[in-house]
DNA sequence: GTTGAGCGTT
């Protein structure tokens, strides 16, 4: 199974690596995907990350309030983006 | 070359 976390608060000079890199010391990232600005291709400061189910609420507990790159993100889970 | 609460692309 799998769960995506919202994470927010991120540094705009963020990547995708840089969150599989941080979140997979606390759990399995099935992969990870940052938010960019549709009309400018600029960060918007947030991102999702795909995590193992049986990870995902120790992962959001490790992650949240975490320091990446001199910044304090958000980490919850995230909303459905579509209804199953 | 900027900004700072939030929940995304097919």
């Amino acid at each position: 199974m799998v769960t995506t976390l919202y994470v927010g608060n991120l540094p705009w000079a963020i990547k995708q690596d840089d969150l599989i890199r941080a979140f997979s010391q606390h759990g399995e990232v099935l992969g990870a995907r940052i938010i960019t600005d549709r009309e400018t291709g600029r960060s918007r400061g947030f991102g999702f990350v795909e995590v193992n189910d049986a990870d995902a609420d120790r992962m959001i507990q490790a992650m949240n309030g975490a320091e990446l790159q001199g910044r304090t993100i958000t980490v919850n889970e995230a909303k459905p983006r579509e209804l199953q």
